[in-house]
RNA sequence: GGAGAGGUGGCCGAGUGGUCGAAGGCGCUCGCCUGCUAAGCGAGUAAGGGGUCAUAAGCCCCUUCGAGGGUUCAAAUCCCUCCCUCUCCGCCA
């Protein structure tokens, strides 16, 4: 949500960023609104205090005297259901305007429309050139035995996988590795619920715009009537480590608070049909350590290039060939207001393709939230940044694809070899 | 799943219709006092919204006693629904 002090001193400016985003919002008549709103308050709120003041009269008061002013009240009592009445509506009118409004992009964002529109700011690492021709994972992982997606849509349908065997130990490798490097850097490693309510959604953002994108669960009777259990899947750890600390007050001293969830990750992929469908590029089901931090706010792009740093060195130590993207505004997220992707080399694509994203929400995701810190000068809302370290299912193709031999086998990244106790997977 | 108890400020805890944003204690902050420490004395110590206004300070008002609704002139207090915690029983591992 974004900061309604906005509206009143920067409507123009608030304008310009939905334009940006390629929106079209009539914020003159949201200022309106918004003064209305204040208006009715104030109008209900006084006559809350004429009644507050009355009672305390009438509690002092006894017998005949004390019976008529309980009469006279019934008129003020009245008054105020009505203006309170009046009130709430408008105020339920310009938040559901409001709450859904995405965050104002950061001046520095590119304007764009799509992912076409992403700006390349700087490339690490080689790119192999096999002798031969490379295949995409799903080759090299069915030659090894270690992805079968066929049995996975017999079970659960399509987008779905079955890892197996060495991809399993290469998994748990890259998780262990993962949360080893970001405990050595001072995040606190995280397994969070990955079944959250309501509220968690809406804090942070999916919620009411994403909905189609989310798993809920219910009860069935067999007969095709599902009840909700008004509980969802999260498709990120960053659902349950935003919320996880919600309604408190932070000591900015203990800022910043840098946490490394992992979890199992559950997307619909609703609208995406015929995209990315071979392999497990683009599933319902994956696994992701997921960073987040929660900061003063006057840090929050510091963060964010930090943040960005430890995802780089991250691929890096894994020898995957990248680009770094800023992320134009109209392939921004609604609580993002400046997101960086790193896109890893697929040979079997051809193309740089997105294995991690970072971004930093500032204050939109903490204030639905109501994730405040308190410094010296009085309490503020934080900002969040989310960013991931590694998403298992695309950084396994981004190894299988870059680290293939001609012999099928695939070498495996030098940091993780101790950890898997091998350094090549075989068929 | 069944039965019961309970959710109050940073923490503990009193409060069963009006003078209660809320006794008392602890903690914390500042000051005094004190060879040091401890003790003692005094004062202060929630968040959010609105008005005035320079979107400052100050002042004024409203809201918040798990959440949401209701009864009433008036609700921490009465009623309903939901959430959470604890105890016992059952069930599962």
């Amino acid at each position: 949500m974004i900061d309604v002090a906005l509206l009143r001193s920067d409507p123009g400016g608030l304008a310009e960023s939905f334009r940006r985003r390629g929106l079209t919002v009539d914020v003159d008549a949201l200022v309106l609104l918004d003064e209305e709103r204040r208006r009715a308050r104030a109008a209900a709120e006084d006559l809350r205090a004429s009644q507050n003041r009355a009672g305390k009269e009438i509690a002092r008061l006894s017998g005949d005297e004390k019976v008529a002013a309980i009469a006279a009240m019934a008129e003020l009592a009245e008054q105020y259901r009505t203006a309170l009445a009046d009130a709430d509506a408008l105020d339920f009118r310009f938040e559901s305007q409001w709450m859904p409004l995405p965050n104002p992009p950061h001046s520095s964002v590119p304007v764009g429309h799509g992912e076409q529109d992403n700006v390349e700011i700087r490339r690490w690492g080689e790119l192999p050139s096999f002798g031969f021709d490379p295949a995409d994972h799903i080759d090299i992982g069915e030659r090894l035995g270690i992805i079968d997606m066929e049995r996975a849509a017999k079970v659960s349908g399509s987008r779905f996988a079955y890892l197996k065997g060495q991809a399993v130990f290469l998994e748990f490798a890259l998780v262990q590795w993962a949360l080893g490097r970001l405990a050595a850097e001072g995040f606190t490693p995280v397994v969070p619920p990955v079944l959250v309510r309501d509220p968690a959604l809406f804090g942070t953002g999916f919620f009411p715009g994403a909905r189609e994108q989310v798993y809920a669960v219910g009860v069935s009777d067999g007969e095709g009537n599902v009840t909700s259990d008004d509980m969802y899947l999260v498709g990120t750890a960053e659902v349950p480590l935003a919320a996880m600390l919600a309604d408190e007050i932070l000591p900015i001293a203990d800022l910043p608070m840098r946490f490394a969830g992992f979890s199992t990750c559950f997307r619909r992929e609703a609208g995406t049909y015929g995209k990315d469908t071979r392999g497990i590029f683009r599933v319902h089901q994956f696994d992701k350590v997921e960073m987040f931090a929660f900061v003063d706010p006057e840090r929050s792009w510091e963060e964010h290039e930090y943040l960005v740093s430890v995802e780089e060195s991250l691929v890096q130590a894994l020898g995957i060939p990248y680009r770094v993207v800023d992320v134009c505004t109209g392939d921004l997220g609604d609580s993002a207001a400046k997101k960086y992707d790193i896109e890893g080399w697929f040979p079997g694509q051809g193309a740089y393709r997105e294995i991690t994203s970072c971004s930093n929400t500032t204050d939109y995701q903490a204030r639905r939230l109501r994730i405040r810190c308190r410094g010296d000068g009085g309490t503020s809302i934080a900002h969040t940044l989310n960013g991931t370290a590694v998403a298992v299912g695309r950084t396994l193709i981004a190894i299988l694809e870059n680290n293939q031999q001609s012999d099928g086998s695939v070498i495996v990244p030098e940091v993780l070899q101790t950890t898997m106790g091998r350094d090549r997977l075989t068929p």
